[in-house]
DNA sequence: AGCGATGATTCCCG
DNA sequence: CGGGAATCATCGCT
């Protein structure tokens, strides 16, 4: 991290003008009072601080307020201030109103009736799979509903008693018509302030029922608080795509969503997983050294494997990466041949003769690592690539590594630069 | 309950 | 726009 940078987190600048449009793209608004700043600067619930708030009790978790709903919010209020200040004198478009007003649309409150659309639209939003959550959805619905009702039932009662009040008015002036001059234009005035009072109030009916939505949305469709841990198995393929690309562990989009497609995740999930292990592994390389070694193995084995049946006319020929064994798996882009998951690694023939694979791999391996064991603890398999490419693990990358050339059949089967 | 691991989000930078 | 870094919330184990 540069220093400017460190200077940046202990005394945050305010955003940039992308980061601000990014905010205001999200056209929603949110409980400010339910909200505090973080000490990192983001915006975040203070119900985090006992988890028994009032949204607990009405059955919702604790939710987190986007910055960029805390942002809008502020913009609205700053707008709605100025608005009822300014109405005084004229009547412009409240483009408050219009915000507030297309949001509802779009959610399906207001408007036909949309059976269920905006509940698609917002699982497309949250990248959720339609089949886990359907129930949840049904529910969503349900609720949503009831908001829709329940906004509906109020606005009719604010246009009655609008309209009630203002006829009542209109009664009163006549009768003291009787008594001293009124002017039209003074009727027209009381009109004009009746309904701007009427419709301040429909203001704050409509933004509590986007609130309302928010919160029902944040409830349904937050993906950090269904946050789920991935399969096994989905975890075995991203390491082993990550440690037989140790040298440069940034793979191209089509590697991330073969990968999404084989780990039956997201492709942005396959780049959270990669940012999260590339920051993880860096600050803390011991720490991974076992499972380092553990997949530099098993992508040696494997490797060597291939080799075995490239050099067998029987076997290689009529054997494309494709539509190999169910065990091996490869990347068109890189080349890359490695083992699928554990299991059918060790069930599968090699695996019978592991042991001595693994250990006649040690050496190998060690040659690969390019330095002793004394530069970053006890290592058996290390980035030998990362220099290459001087921005990956640059840190911990010693100077003398330059004097050792990656070795030949190196466990590191990268061959993408 | 405590705690480490982990997936997601947010910010800023290049 | 992709990536690094910090942070958060949840999971899963003890």
């Amino acid at each position: 991290m540069s220093i400017s940078r460190a200077v940046l987190v202990a005394g945050r600048r305010p955003c940039s003008l992308r980061t601000r449009r990014k905010r205001v793209q999200v056209d929603v608004q949110a409980l400010e009072s339910n909200y505090e700043t973080a000490p990192h600067g983001a915006t975040r619930c203070k119900c985090r601080q006992t988890c028994t708030c009032e949204l607990r009790k009405h059955g919702l978790n604790c939710h987190r307020m986007k910055p960029a709903l805390f942002s809008v919010l502020c913009e609205i209020k700053e707008k709605t201030v100025l608005s009822i200040r300014g109405s005084q004198e004229e009547e412009p478009p409240d483009p408050q109103l219009m915000r507030l007003d297309n949001m509802l649309l779009a959610e399906g409150v207001s408007g036909p009736e949309k059976g269920g659309g905006s509940a698609a639209a917002a699982a497309a939003a949250a990248g959720a799979s339609p089949s886990d959550n359907t129930i949840e959805h049904s529910d969503y619905r349900a609720k949503l509903t009831q908001i829709r009702q329940i906004y509906h039932t109020e606005l009719e009662k604010y246009e009655q008693a609008c309209n009630e009040f203002t006829t009542h008015v209109m009664n009163l002036l006549r009768e003291q018509s009787r008594t001293r001059p009124i002017s039209p234009k003074e009727i027209e005035r009381m009109v004009s302030i009746i309904h701007r009072k009427f419709s301040s109030i429909q203001m704050q009916l409509k933004q509590s029922t986007c609130e309302a939505v928010m919160i029902l949305r944040s409830r349904f469709l937050d993906a950090r608080r269904k946050r789920r841990n991935f399969s096994k198995q989905a975890t075995e393929i991203l390491n082993e795509y990550f440690y037989s690309h140790l040298s440069n562990p940034y793979p191209s989009e089509e590697a991330k969503e073969e990968l999404a497609k084989k780990c039956c995740i997201t492709v942005s999930q396959v780049s959270n997983w990669f940012g999260n292990k590339r920051i993880r592994y860096k600050k803390n390389i011991g720490k991974f050294q076992e499972e380092a070694n553990l997949y530099a193995a098993k992508t040696a084995v494997s490797a060597t494997n291939a080799t075995v049946q490239h050099s067998s006319p029987a076997n290689s020929p009529a054997t494309p990466p494709s539509a190999g064994p169910p065990g091996s798996y490869s990347f068109p882009n890189t080349g890359d041949i490695f083992l699928m998951n554990g299991d059918s690694f060790q069930n599968s023939q090699v695996g019978a003769n592991l042991q001595s694979q693994v250990a006649s791999l040690h050496p190998v391996i060690n040659q690969n690592a390019g330095y002793s064991d004394s530069v970053v603890g006890r290592r058996m398999y290390s980035p030998s690539g990362a220099q290459a490419n001087g921005r990956w693990l640059d840190a911990p990358t010693p100077p003398s590594i330059t004097s050792h050339p990656e070795a030949p059949g190196s466990a590191d089967s990268d061959t993408s630069n």
